[in-house]
DNA sequence: CCAGCCTGTGAACGGAATGTGAACTGGCAC
DNA sequence: GTGCCAGTTCACATTCCGTTCACAGGCTGG
């Protein structure tokens, strides 16, 4: 994800917070000059202005984005209790706002309404460790960069062990929670599919499966070093 | 103007208070059928559903509002400070939302900032993605400049598809979201209809839509957050 | 070094999931 | 009633992939 702009800076520390919190990655801007000389290749995913210290600034500052050939969107406003009545609700200056103080989790759930609104992905559910990335609403998987052409099985199987990095599996306890609790089936079904995803992971990250002789299959590496 | 439909009845105080210091007029009403038996004759002028007391109803509510030939908007939701991680912001069921207990003025603001938007139509009416264009005013299709003619249930399919690119659906998924929650029938029905669009789109474009093996179909290639 | 077990590997089978054409149903206009 | 159209269901064809098997190779303990 593109980070988002965020002014002023330095930030205030409950924004900072509420931002982190949400896990969304961004860059503090003093001026409108610092915003365009900061701007990802990739374009700004969003701007969250905060107009508490210097409301002036900030209106102008929103105005430039608005202004834009391609408008930056979208553009979240944080204010103060005090400042409600002064909105310039008339002009198109921004497309939501937050009072503060406010919870944290008040700012998360504007910025993530806001994204679905305006047609920004939500941000998407992601299992990731070191080169692989699973996107779990796309039913897609990327190892380094390159997408990986899974079948069902093997999505899944991935997906459970990439979810529990370390862990040892035995091939039964794959087979109940990754085929099903019911599942009456020979225990090499399994060997098969690791070795069908370590195939399709590449010579290179094949490793991130490692076979536990004589217990089972284990994603990742250990937490102790090895 | 036209009065603003207000949910539950009674209305709690402070929203009351809120609208009433606004000078909005408004109605309360208890069910989805007592809103359409007490709307105007030109319609609600939106709708302020407080979800604090009875959420499900509430949703319902929503969902209900949305579903008609012309939605109604704009919706705010208000909702009590516990629920805001609750919130289902992925589904399209309100336009905005304010957290209580909150300064009467911010219900006032938030309602001005919709009202603003909404009647600059900042609203999508058209969903575009690569080639495809809908319009969701006059329900007309475009794929590379040739027009779809597409029956009822073949666009809201791709309606619905095409604003959540990248995403799988399951057949269950899409016949309670497309179809309608208590729709009851086969799940081949999805096949079908897919098949159609497919055919429409043409060969060239058949592949918009992907077929997910063992799990649904998904519109659209996946965006990795970029 | 050997015996015994465990795992990797390729191929083949069978069945589930999906594509596809066509028939059926109900509503609507004439 | 008749004809048409959209939506649904059905039957059959096709593709795909999960499972199994047989065999080869490797690891471990003695």
């Amino acid at each position: 994800m593109e980070p988002l702009l965020v002014f002023p800076d330095p930030v205030p520390p409950d924004v900072a917070q509420g931002l982190d919190l949400g896990g969304y990655p961004w860059k503090a801007v003093t001026s409108v000059e610092a915003a365009a000389r900061l701007e990802p290749e990739d374009g700004w995913a969003g701007a969250v202005v905060c107009a508490e210290q210097d409301p002036e600034a900030a209106f102008t500052l929103c105005r430039s984005l608005r202004k834009r050939d391609i408008p930056l969107e979208p553009v979240l406003l944080v204010i103060g209790v005090g400042q409600v009545t002064d909105l310039e609700l008339r002009e198109d200056l921004f497309d939501d706002f937050v009072v503060t103080p406010s919870r944290s989790s008040e700012l998360d759930a504007r910025l993530k309404h806001l994204f679905f609104r305006t047609g920004r992905g939500t941000r998407p559910e992601l299992i990731e460790y070191g080169p692989l990335a699973l996107n779990l609403e796309t039913y897609q998987a990327v190892c380094a960069g390159r997408p990986l052409d899974l079948t069902y099985m093997e999505y899944e199987l991935l997906k459970f062990l990439s979810s529990h990095p370390g862990k040892v599996f035995t091939r039964e306890t794959l087979l109940s929670r990754v085929w099903g609790y019911d599942y009456y089936g020979g225990a090499r079904t399994v060997d098969v599919h690791i070795r069908r995803l370590r195939a399709k992971l590449g010579e290179e990250h094949a490793n991130l499966i490692s076979t536990v002789r004589s217990v089972g299959y284990r994603f990742g590496e250990t937490r102790w070093g090895s």
